[in-house]
DNA sequence: GTGAAAGCGCTAACAG
DNA sequence: CTGTTAGCGCTTTCAC
């Protein structure tokens, strides 16, 4: 690999001059740009980006740090590619670090990130009060948080409105006729189940629906598997749902699992909603009502606001709360006659 | 953030000491060694990777490439986690890059990578025949492919026997009595893709089935949309196929989508195998069959190959090939009683 | 316009 | 055992 050294030499002028010429900075005299281009092209030469970061000053050493809880879930795939999609125009690079919702890996991270001189970070925080991320801020280094907040520092922000996305899903079921609803949802503390959790509590309250206790299930968000456990229990309830909400993609799957098992047809027996509107969801036989996250833009959004804060250290944390969508398909179907029948 | 002049200066040491400390080189005086590991407990010291790097000769500077056709796809983000998985124990930092099956941006990121001084690449080559691939290789990178394998150069690679795989898939149809069996593949030129063909028509050849072009579809491989289409066509020939095998995730989502919009049962109307079998294949009803791709294996097993290089760089590359497996669910269930509507 | 030189933070000879 | 010194490849004063 070619250095600024070979390529100065073989333009027979300093290494600054070729420097200049690559950032453009400076004049240059024509011929003697010229003369180094030449020499670049001919040398292959690319910029070293290690010497260039360790150089730089902060906000120029275009590598940008992720950590999410899991890239095997898709949502955060979206985002990631959001992300990403955003970055590459910018000429950025992009760490990419699992935390698995574990405190310790996401400090791991961070001390990793902070190490290699990263020009932001983001991510969507494990705990509403995370010390290390405050700390982070503290030194400067510009962090965005996407997905879910966090509570005591302004940062730039990126979420749905995780409430509403609840309180659509639990109406559009009452609205279905249904009264008997039950909600699966984390049993960790994140900013976004604890929302989708009062927004479906609205729904119920504001139609004169009393909550039950039994019919709220707490389980790891990460597993499918205990989401179908969870549901296992709903259905062998004296009197059973008839409907559940599942707040996220991989519950969504294990209360799937669970009906199919039980031998229920979706919508005559049980109704479903379910959270991000993933690929599969409108694939399967019925199609699945979800709310639909827009992940993908999420991402998106949060790297533009990462670049803003680049370009404009001291401007004031954005807060950006987008949309949540419900996308109304045959797993909610209103029970009009005894069978309703999906053709197009 | 502190650095090892700050530490040396707090413990009243040479820089060279401190450094010795850290990496656990040569001996220290185990007096000095105390003061100074408390001088960096006190600063808070981490080492700036990016200084490190920058002296490291190749094979330190803990960091890894990873260029992927797209991280949203599933199959993709299972690999990439379990190539994080490894890493995470090496203390390296993985960059992610996606290439959308675009040549010109996989070269744009190995330009990146190489110019990050990444310690090596792991990537599913989007050409067979990839020069710059082969450049990189000849600078002594390690470069692991996985998924797909390079042609004409020995490299480290992580595959499965994707020929077996779409065998096993066709057999296990022809097994439940089908003899009009379809087939959507690749219209790009993967050797996975390929080999999964090429099964597809030895198992018919091996049962005295004939192949009818009109019965091999090929589409882009990303979009479950031409998946869609291409099934739609299949199921308005005059005489459609008992069952459709899918050579890959997404355009198996799309295959179900067509199947489903024409009101048809599956596996009564029609037979499903889909390759990849994902977290949503069991879940769905009916569960469908699958050839199970061991993604999250992979991606481990092309990472500890890259470590095994890093180790020893003489070593004779590996060629890996790991078992696709047949996962029977109902979507190909055999139709006892019924009618087996297959075109006798 | 152009170049010499300092130095980002670190490791690795080479002396002592 | 420990310190001095020379860079890794680059950008950026500061002179000329």
């Amino acid at each position: 690999m070619a250095t600024l050294k070979e390529v100065a030499k073989k333009a027979g002028v300093s290494i600054t001059t070729v420097s200049r010429v690559i950032n453009g900075s400076s004049k240059v005299n024509g011929e003697t740009r010229e003369r180094v281009q030449k020499a670049m092209i001919q040398l292959d030469y690319q910029p070293n980006r290690v010497a260039q970061r360790l150089r730089a000053s902060s906000g120029q050493s275009k590598l940008l740090g992720l950590i999410i809880p899991d890239i095997q879930n898709q949502f955060y795939s979206n985002i990631v590619r959001g992300i990403e999609d955003v970055t590459y125009g910018h000429d950025y690079a992009v760490i990419l670090c699992n935390s698995d919702e574990n405190p310790n890996k996401e400090r791991f991270y961070l001390e990793v990130l902070k190490s290699e001189s990263v020009d932001g970070i983001i991510l969507p925080p494990i705990h509403q009060f995370g010390e290390e991320i405050e700390s982070i801020i503290e030194l400067g280094i510009p962090i965005v948080c996407v997905d879910r907040k966090l509570m005591r520092k302004k940062v730039d922000t990126v979420v749905i409105g995780n409430e509403k996305g609840g309180y659509d899903a639990v109406s559009h079921l009452i609205e279905q006729g249904h009264k008997k609803i039950a909600i699966l949802t984390s049993s960790l503390q994140f900013s976004s189940f604890d929302e989708r959790q009062k927004g479906y509590e609205r729904a119920l309250k504001e139609n004169g629906i009393e909550i039950d206790k039994r019919l709220i299930k707490e389980g790891d968000p990460r597993s499918s598997e205990t989401a179908r456990e969870l549901t296992d229990e709903l259905l062998s309830l004296d009197s059973p749902p008839s409907a559940i909400f599942a707040t996220n993609n991989l519950m969504t799957l294990g209360v799937l699992e669970s009906v199919n098992k039980h031998g229920m047809q979706i919508p005559d027996d049980i109704s479903i909603v379910g959270f991000d509107d993933l690929p599969w969801a409108k694939a399967i036989s019925p199609p699945l009502t979800t709310i639909k996250q827009p992940a993908y833009e999420m991402g998106q959004k949060a790297a533009e606001l990462f670049f803003q804060r680049v370009e404009n250290p001291s401007r004031e944390p954005e807060v950006v709360i987008m949309e949540p969508k419900l996308i109304v398909r045959e797993s909610t179907a209103k029970l009009v006659n005894a069978q309703v029948k999906d053709t197009e």
